[in-house]
DNA sequence: AAAATATATCGTAATATTGCAATATACAAA
DNA sequence: TTTGTATATTGCAATATTACGATATATTTT
């Protein structure tokens, strides 16, 4: 066990949970608050930035790349990360949803 | 390791975190789901909709209710639990946030 | 080309999460 | 009060995550 059975969850939900467990990390947080603040997106900054070691950030910052949370672009010696539109609109207008529908609900609890 | 070092992230990155960890699981997401798409918020109903025993989804229940997704009430001999609009606002309102503060910047990747 | 700088990957130890059988608890019905 | 029904807890095995030192890779500077 230790493996969650995603094959009896439909794709959605699966996609959902893998864009929610990508953000769901206090350093994750951070990164994102980082690059929605800043204009700079210097990969070395962010890891100044960061109370933890550079291959910690590293690995990080390759979770929310790898589930599309941001994006990077080579820029000469260094990369710039920020953060990909898309898929933070796509939890804002899930959450978003999810808040329509219970406000529509009679309450029983 | 395999401790998150939250000690050295803020209050409240922390708890945007643990909010986020509490909805990040498939089986999580579908109960999420279950509950805003229906009026019957019995425990034993949430059990026969999922694909797994007893034991685990009474154990995600319990996750969600730490994390204050969702509230239980006593309702006889079982539990009706519900969603807390509060939580699913909050974040709601988190991605919002930093979608309106993206749209602003002057994308550099 | 050599040195310096920036980022990624590997390997590994420590801890956390997931899932479930067995069992406990709590209430309802008979 | 015994029996049944609904939910929670315990204990444990399997797997996943987190963190980082060491090291690799890639680019820039000298």
């Amino acid at each position: 066990m230790g493996t969650t059975k995603s094959d009896l969850f439909n794709k959605k939900q699966n996609e959902t949970a893998s864009l929610l467990k990508a953000i769901a990390h206090p350093a994750r947080i951070a990164i994102v608050e980082y690059l929605m603040n800043v204009e700079s997106c210097i990969c070395g900054d962010i890891v100044n930035k960061l109370p933890l070691a550079q291959p910690t950030v590293s690995q990080h910052l390759k979770e929310l790349k790898l589930a599309g949370i941001i994006q990077g672009s080579i820029e000469g010696n260094s990369i710039c990360y920020c953060l990909n539109e898309k898929s933070i609109q796509k939890l804002k207008v899930y959450f978003e949803t999810i808040e329509t529908k219970i406000s529509k609900q009679n309450k029983c609890c």
